[in-house]
DNA sequence: ATTACTATTGACCGTTTGGTCAAGTTTTGC
DNA sequence: GCAAAACTTGACCAAACGGTCAATAGTAAT
């Protein structure tokens, strides 16, 4: 369909001789020519969605396997079946789609968290905060892994983020795991390091999983391998931070 | 130094004209050289051993924070204050320099679990387990680094290890834990899926330093914050897998 | 001192890569 | 139905990169 539609536009540059005038008349430089990214939703552009989203789908899974640097953009616009200029028609440089890919990534990350509440059951709360982190963890790989790749590069597309909101959140749940300790509910732990071991041992199902499906000789995405996971993981948080169920 | 014997040394192609005659009488190209990579260690080579050494340890830096892709030759050759002929004089090519530094992880990777025996006290054996784990977060972060950017990327250059080594590590580890559960030491959980999480909780204060630091506002290899968290993992998996102390 | 081997390095090269451009087509608003 | 805006894309480029080479310098054994 492309092809066909591409035949039959003719080629300009295809002068037999390589001199080529060298554009004496280039349009202005400096006006830029207001790259018309509009308001980048709404209904008036369901083909800008469309393709954007494509291009984001891509992106993920190229970053997710090879990181910044190693994903190159012939290889994302080729797996979102795209001419390369497109990609860069939608998303300006590299650089700017893997901050969209990165923004997308971090909304994600805040919503598992709202389970967790004071006036909730702890057991409740915190098991079904482990469970559903081991869900993501299956369901979406990739996003964990960009995470992943990014923190482990020093995380400086997503220190703001760290410092302000995550930062926040880790005292707002800190604050009712003590609460929940204060009232006799589970043991007096640090809260903070136990969201970085509920953290580690979630999202290991995500970028580990090469290597637990070596080890284990299965495949890691196998429902079996995330039900042990995931009664593995809970038991022994609850039961390690000495909650009752 | 370096450069004021270099400065002896006369550049021969700079013949202004830009002709360069080419090299007509290359060396036959075929019996290459016979690249002299002699038995690699040995007495007799200690400037071949310092400088292979520096070299290793800058391309641990550089590789630990930006992957395989996102390192070039020229920041380790520099890092390592080598001109960067001289990395491929001693390691051939980037790949084969990435490989020796694996090779160098994967060893430390094994030592550390002979901690577990099925002849030791649980408490002990895990304890101590994490705790060097956790030690070894803190002092080699960018071999953890390195293995875990590998791992993501989908683990080939370690499958082999993965596959064999670790596997089978794995396996025997398992056995003492479960004989640990049978002789009523412990809960009857699953061997694997602690390993897994001993693994990701001890590492990821290796791997994730830059989102720990950013959110405890904290330093991440400070002492206390080493100190709270190997209390945290120790008890938790402990108390978590039932094992009394 | 001669020889043979090891180590050093400036200059270079072919390829890959991110990014651009201008000419084209399609869609949208009126 | 037409003009403006949005979208598409083959061809191209400069910079960066991995890697090579041949000339040179240092070192050790005889």
């Amino acid at each position: 369909m492309a092809t066909a539609k591409a035949s039959k536009r003719k080629t300009v540059a295809a002068a037999p001789s390589s001199v080529r005038p060298k554009c004496a008349a280039r349009p202005v430089r400096g006006k830029r020519l207001a790259r018309n990214r509009r308001g980048d939703t709404g209904p008036a552009g369901s083909i800008r969605a469309r393709n954007q989203a494509r291009i984001l789908k891509a992106a993920e899974a190229v970053f997710a396997a090879k990181g910044l640097s190693g994903a190159t953009t012939a290889e994302i616009a080729q797996r979102a079946g795209v001419p390369k200029p497109n990609l860069h028609y939608y998303f300006g440089t590299k650089q700017q789609l893997y901050e969209s890919v990165i923004r997308n990534i971090l909304g994600l990350w805040l919503g598992a968290m709202d389970e967790i509440r004071p006036d909730a059951d702890p057991a409740q709360a915190i098991g079904n905060y482990i469970r559903s982190k081991i869900r993501y963890s299956r369901d979406w790989p990739e996003a964990s892994r960009i995470f992943a790749i990014e923190i482990i590069g020093g995380g400086k597309h997503v220190m703001g983020f760290l410092k302000t909101n995550l930062r926040k959140l880790v005292k707002e749940k800190g604050e009712a795991i003590r609460a929940w300790a204060a009232a006799g509910k589970m043991d007096p732990v640090d809260p903070a390091h136990v969201m970085f071991m509920i953290w580690a041992a979630t999202q290991t199902y995500a970028d580990f999983a090469a290597q637990i499906g070596a080890v284990l000789d299965k495949n890691p995405r196998a429902d079996d391998v995330f039900e042990t996971a995931t009664e593995t993981v809970v038991n022994i948080v609850l039961k390690g931070c000495g909650i009752a169920r």
